[in-house]
DNA sequence: TCAATAATTAATCTCGAGATTTCAATATAG
DNA sequence: CTATATTGAAATCTCGAGATTAATTATTGA
């Protein structure tokens, strides 16, 4: 059900197809809860859930479960599940955590990268900068290929990271922020030029200039939860 | 079944009985794995499991998916459940990023926890104390007391963080360091004056000294590393 | 003797139904 | 009108059996 490799190596294997009907929920119901179908804090009931999805009772709940791996589901005894709430302060947090696991793994990759590492990441910025143009074009159909270069990327940047567990915890960080950065997106939808940013930390980093590279994607980070500092509060109200 | 406060606090309760069946046959495998019963590497058979914890086969397989989140335990899809591998690259792993993530929490702590967080930190380094006197005397029997006493205090440490999210991934690595903590306590008993060192990290958090407290923590923790190096290679081997 | 294939065994995955608990609405007393 | 208690419905938790898949052993051919 999910990839055995390592104490921390928890990752889902994103490129085949889903081996078992537990996983293939799992996948379905992590994308809806992100994509924000079901609001932050929203009872996610097994009995309706289990028809949605096609699949019994049982399955649903193990499904259920391994998203409370994420922290995208929060259960309780005998009251079931929820969606993970969200918070401006939650998402301050998730942003200051992020800044510094990803720049120490930052520093680590550049530190210990090589050529392969290296070349990764140059293709990784190469398909982000063409999502990044085909962004300005259209609007919504090319946000999701968007999502996904951005985080490849950024994982290609901490690749070379000696550390599983640093990158276990970025990829959930980094999951999670996805959520603040859906609602921010579409709200106010791209004032500041991200392309820049990414490009600025991209020619850091293969310059190995591990001080520039970190401060770039402090900011870079950080930014993002200034926007959502931006929203109205009553954004944040969770539903029953 | 879990604590609903909080996206990154999915904690179970411990002070609580536990109130389903599934969150008892969790605790009871996870104290069973961390104390080394099974044997990292090993299969976890739910036939076999379901009648030595006396639930049903799908109980026993949500409370293996529950040990997942703690990376206690791997799934892969139609291939069943494995405890966790252990290995001196993990246990160094972990022990790194337990530096970069308690220090940063303990500097947090030590610049805005109030008189609640003190007096807390008093009484926690008080029970170690006695538990640790205790372990001068007896061996065995007080070891399980310790072993609580000692995360209390470590806990009660980075209690007035500021980050949910960091003491959330500080309590999963410190609970994987159990495990590589009791195979090094069962074969080299303690050649260190652990206590000498849990008092100078006590006196210098009280007296608010970040920098030196963060760095006796440091050292407190890669000391830990240091015993668990010295151990014979072929320790690390893993059951089929 | 070794390799490849086939049959057997074992374990996992999946589903539906029953028991227990929680939640909500209604009724009743102060 | 408010607060408490009661009743009913809904949802969760739990279990056992059947279907699907993986691992093991035995067999056959080179």
């Amino acid at each position: 059900m999910r990839d055995q490799h390592a104490s921390p190596g928890i990752d889902i294997d994103q490129t085949q197809e889903p081996k078992t009907l537990v996983e293939a929920a799992y996948l379905r119901l992590r994308r809806d809860i992100i994509e924000g179908i079901y609001a932050p804090g929203e009872k996610l009931r097994v009995e309706h859930l289990k028809d949605q999805y096609e699949v019994g009772a049982g399955t649903l709940r193990e499904a259920l479960l391994l998203l409370v791996t994420d922290a995208l589901v929060v259960a309780q005894g005998q009251r079931g599940f929820r969606v993970a709430p969200i918070s401006i302060a939650d998402c301050e947090d998730i942003s200051h955590t992020r800044v510094l696991l990803e720049t120490e793994a930052l520093r680590q990759s550049i530190a210990r990268g090589d050529d392969a590492w290296e070349a990764a990441l140059v293709a990784a910025f190469h398909r982000l900068t063409r999502a990044e143009q085909k962004l300005c074009d259209n609007d919504d159909s090319t946000t999701e290929e968007w999502e996904k270069c951005n985080r490849a990327f950024h994982e290609a940047l901490i690749a070379a990271s000696t550390s599983r567990w640093i990158r276990h915890f970025q990829q959930i960080l980094y999951q999670q922020s996805e959520r603040y950065r859906r609602v921010s997106l579409f709200r106010q939808p791209i004032t500041r030029d991200i392309h820049a940013e990414h490009h600025a930390l991209f020619d850091a980093t293969l310059a190995r200039d591990a001080a520039r590279a970190s401060s770039i994607l402090s900011e870079h980070i950080l930014r993002t939860l200034d926007a959502v500092k931006r929203l109205p509060v009553d954004f944040f109200s969770q539903r029953a």
